[in-house]
RNA sequence: GGGCGUAUAGCUCAGCGGGAGAGCGCCUCGUUGACAUCGAGGAGGUCCCUGGUUCAAUCCCAGGUACGCCCACCA
């Protein structure tokens, strides 16, 4: 028996038992079928689950389980992602917390007790990430996600770290892996270079000082620059000013005398200076700004770099500013420069500035060496596996976004100043010299042929950019540089599910190192782009907001299925979900109609048959639902298909709401309480039969409660709906006539209550329905329904044969369809008035339509079927016209 | 500065070269023997503006306005 009422979260665990028990999602190796693969975006292990996790898992998850149950052999690869600096500032932060602190070679910090060396660090990151790490992945099974975890990796697994290596060194020997000293984007924070992509442009309030730099020579000439960054200025090596600029040509190839440090700095040429800009002539820093970078190395000017690692002013500037943290430095600077009579003004000033994305501070850009990736040439072979087709991009506008980065790539800074992550396999000699090697024995080899003899070598400290490791993610998971079986079998990957933001900084790169290692084949046919879930109020959720939805609680409130059915009704392509609880309601209220479908089957002795065929019904309502049930497949299969995911949640919800409960099941009601015990039998399979394929249609979106019913109700006990063939409808089943027929009733019994709702019509009045002779098919119809029309609208009488009594206003309604209250309750000025809008419309329409059938343009060039479309639909109309006038003749009015 | 997207009912959003739609909310009526987490009906719209293409534009094109996002730059 079922309960009252559906309980998600008792059916949702031990449904989710039963799958993994049964090892439903395991991939079968099973070379009958078609495999079909997707690889989960590996969340960070730091990380849990929120709302748009729940999106990108659900979306996944309809994709596999409806795969699965088409005979695919299915693999959904899950792990995680070791998030380099996401995890060491987690990590960091529980260490500090207990007082430790990590050992960089610096005095231990007040209020700390102890320091740790990088190697007890990283046990620590291991320890942490036993206790707590993947907890993300036990909150994906909750959501009813069916990975095979049994595969689950980590990007830090062994497996994967021998593949990050084999890659590494390859790129390396093919010279699309090399070490440049330039300008990074670096984190002050956490003492590391970044990537462009993890930079965050941040709009602040600042201000532009005005700086008066004396000329050299002289005396009381000044040339005057502007910056938003005065603590650099004891880094300029340089003044520009555009080449064809008058009020400075004079100056060019002089020097200035820069302030507080005393040095000569060239003023030099240079297109960058924009006159239009500030004075014109602007201060050139060539270690702390890209564009100073240039131009200093245009000019070949000193750098200078004025900042250590934490950016507080080094060494190499005046003894007074040394050690000053930078925004100190700012203000100590400004100060100075006044005391000095040399700062003009100060104007206020709206700019961005780059933020680290984790950190949070201000990046700075520092001089250092680091190792990077040739972007720009791998991208080419990615750039054409997308122009040829052989990836696509739905919905395909993604597809100029990718290019639109990819055909402007910069050179990737891979390498990270942390502890945690793929250190780089790189050994230096005793001169500096380079040896990048799979392991510390195969450099020191390299090593010794070069010198000619043994040497001491020491590695790299750094480790590798996160994603070095999350580009390899479609076949490192798979065991390569193994030439494993599941290789073989399950790259390149069918979909990858995953939101725009995430374009640049992983699909890029998987299509990258895919097609480089993969001896040119992409790692996935189909990127599906999915929307972003934002607010109510459409604000991105974040949690200084405060607007976070916690999907667990979410969960927790409606069950996983009506989380998961909202979210796939509103995933429509091309646009952001604005999340609102009220729809989750309404979706929640959805998952109580559909079981108490069920337990009103169950209530009518409806029985499982697994023999019953459809096709031998005899009872047009049973074979008018299973009409209705078999055209609806098509829809929810094409709209899952085509990643129209919104569709194929609509296609089920009004079926299974408007047309099976509402409809389908008050007709049976007469059947199931009638004396026909033939009609009964077959009603009661039909209407268990419909309701099971229904649940299989919703089982991707659904998975709990249709395995839950299909188990209480169906054949669950010895076969579990997730790993069953998905329902097919023969051709036969659509019953062209019954559809006819049935349609024509529903829409009957609507218009007759509508009328007794427009014209009052008390509850205890008699009506009677008089169909007029002249009609064959309502008669018909009418005929073969009576009872259910008489009980559904509630009809005293049907009479056949009777004269149209005259007065009546019902002629509105429909052909052959009369309804005649017998107690006399119409209110006479409403109706007319209803009338007369009634007809003002179709005066509208009847004008168009009118005007455009006496167009001859029209008659010659739209299609046939278009002008005959069109031709009937005045002569409804005009017809329909005529009724109202009679009625409205009848009523009295003019 | 470059690119992308969006604009349709009170709200959230589908849709479409030929009759303007759904859910929620609102109003009316009904139903308490599957389900009040229910049923039937109704009101409510200049499909952002201007121009063009077309026999026909809410839809296609161009321009504009507003909002949102991405990238780049910012002395």
């Amino acid at each position: 028996m079922l309960d009252k009422t559906y309980r998600p979260q008792e059916v949702e665990d031990r449904q989710y038992a039963r799958w993994e028990e049964a090892k439903a999602f395991a991939a079968q190796f099973d070379e009958t079928k078609k495999p079909f693969t997707i690889m989960i975006p590996p969340p960070n292990v730091t990380g849990s689950l929120h709302i748009g996790h729940a999106l990108n898992n659900t979306i996944q998850d309809i994709l596999v389980r409806y795969q699965r149950m088409q005979g695919r052999d299915v693999l959904w690869q899950p792990g995680t992602d070791h998030a380099g600096i996401a995890t060491q500032m987690v990590v960091e932060r529980q260490l500090g917390a207990k007082g430790i602190e990590l050992d960089r070679g610096m005095p231990l910090a007040p209020g700390n007790s102890q320091q740790i060396g990088r190697e007890e660090f990283i046990k620590r990151v291991w320890e942490w990430r036993e206790e707590s790490g993947g907890i993300i992945l036990k909150q994906l099974r909750r959501l009813g996600a069916s990975c095979d975890w049994s595969r689950e990796r980590f990007t830090m697994d062994e497996g994967l770290s021998e593949a990050v290596l084999k890659v590494f060194v390859t790129l390396y020997r093919k010279k699309l892996i090399y070490r440049d000293k330039r300008l990074v984007n670096w984190d002050p924070r956490f003492h590391t270079a970044i990537s462009d992509l993890e930079v965050e442009q941040k709009e602040i309030n600042g201000h532009l000082w005005h700086f008066k730099y004396p000329i050299e020579g002289e005396e009381g000439r000044f040339i005057t620059v502007a910056t938003t960054r005065p603590e650099t200025m004891l880094g300029d090596t340089a003044v520009a000013v555009h080449p064809e600029d008058e009020r400075y040509r004079d100056l060019v190839g002089k020097h200035a005398i820069l302030p507080l440090v005393g040095r000569r700095i060239v003023i030099v040429a240079d297109d960058y200076a924009d006159p239009e800009q500030g004075s014109g002539a602007v201060k050139i820093t060539p270690a702390h700004d890209f564009n100073d970078f240039e131009v200093g190395k245009r000019h070949g000017l000193e750098m200078i770099n004025v900042f250590d690692r934490d950016a507080h002013l080094s060494d190499s500037v005046p003894e007074a500013y040394r050690g000053l943290e930078r925004f100190e430095a700012r203000r100590r600077i400004v100060a100075d420069m006044e005391a000095e009579g040399l700062l003009e003004k100060i104007d206020d000033h709206r700019h961005t500035v780059p933020h680290g994305d984790r950190s949070g501070v201000p990046i700075e850009p520092y001089l250092t060496d680091q190792w990077y990736v040739d972007a720009a040439t791998l991208a080419k072979p990615a750039i054409e596996a997308v122009e040829s087709g052989r990836t696509v991009f739905v919905p395909k506008q993604w597809e100029r976004t990718y290019y639109e980065w990819m055909r402007n790539i910069q050179p990737w800074c891979i390498s990270r100043q942390l502890w945690w992550g793929h250190q780089i396999p790189a050994w230096y000699g005793p001169d500096g010299e380079v040896f990048v090697a799979h392991d510390e024995g195969e450099a020191a080899k390299a090593a010794e042929a070069h010198y000619g003899k043994p040497v001491d070598l020491t590695r790299d400290t750094d480790v590798l950019d996160t994603w070095f490791s999350s580009a390899l993610w479609p076949f490192s998971t798979l065991g390569w540089p193994e030439n494993t079986k599941a290789l073989k079998r399950y790259y390149p990957g069918d979909v990858l599910v995953t939101s725009f933001d995430i374009i640049f900084f992983w699909v890029a790169r998987m299509m990258m190192s895919g097609l480089e290692f993969m001896d040119g084949e992409v790692p996935f046919h189909t990127v599906y782009i999915h929307a972003l879930v934002r607010d109510e109020k459409g604000q991105k959720m974040s949690k200084s907001k405060g607007n976070v939805v916690d999907p667990l609680e979410l969960i927790d409130k409606f069950g996983a299925d009506a989380v998961r059915f909202t979210l796939t009704a509103l995933a429509a392509q091309g646009r952001d979900i604005k999340l609102a609880e009220s729809r989750i309601e309404g979706y929640r209220n959805f998952c109580t109609k559909i079981w108490n479908a069920a337990r009103f089957c169950e209530m009518n002795d409806c029985a499982y048959g697994a023999d019953f065929d459809p096709a031998d019904n005899r009872q047009r309502v049973n074979r008018w639902i299973v009409s209705q049930a078999a055209q609806v497949e098509p829809k929810v299969r094409q709209a899952i298909e085509s990643y129209r995911f919104n569709e194929a949640a609509q296609a089920i919800y009004q079926f299974v709401w408007h047309t099976y409960c509402d409809w389908y099941l008050e007709f049976a009601k007469p059947l199931f309480q009638g004396d026909d015990e033939a009609a009964k039998a077959e009603t009661r399979a039909t209407a268990l039969w419909v309701l099971h394929k229904a649940l299989f249609l919703a089982h991707p979106i659904m998975p709990f409660l249709t395995e839950e019913l299909w188990l209480q109700t169906g054949n669950g006990e010895k076969e579990l709906m997730t790993t069953a063939a998905w329902p097919g409808f023969p051709e036969a089943l659509v019953d062209a006539e019954a559809d006819a027929a049935l349609n024509w009733v529903v829409r009957m019994i609507g218009q007759i209550r509508a009328v007794r709702s427009e014209m009052n019509v008390p509850p205890g009045a008699r009506i009677a329905l008089i169909v007029n002779e002249a009609s064959d098919i309502s008669k018909a119809r009418v005929g073969d329904h009576q009872a259910l029309i008489q009980t559904l609208a509630r009809v005293e009488t049907i009479a056949f044969d009777q004269p149209v009594p005259d007065g009546s206003v019902q002629d509105v309604l429909e052909e052959a369809t009369l309804v005649l209250p017998l107690a006399d309750v119409i209110d006479i000025g409403q109706e007319q008035a209803r009338l007369k809008k009634e007809m003002d419309k179709l005066k509208g329409e009847i004008g168009k339509l009118d005007k455009k059938l006496s167009n001859d343009q029209f008659l010659a060039k739209a299609p046939a079927e278009v002008v005959a479309e069109q031709r009937e639909r005045l002569a409804d109309s005009q017809q329909t016209m005529d009724k109202l006038q009679t009625a409205l003749e009848r009523l009295g009015g003019v």
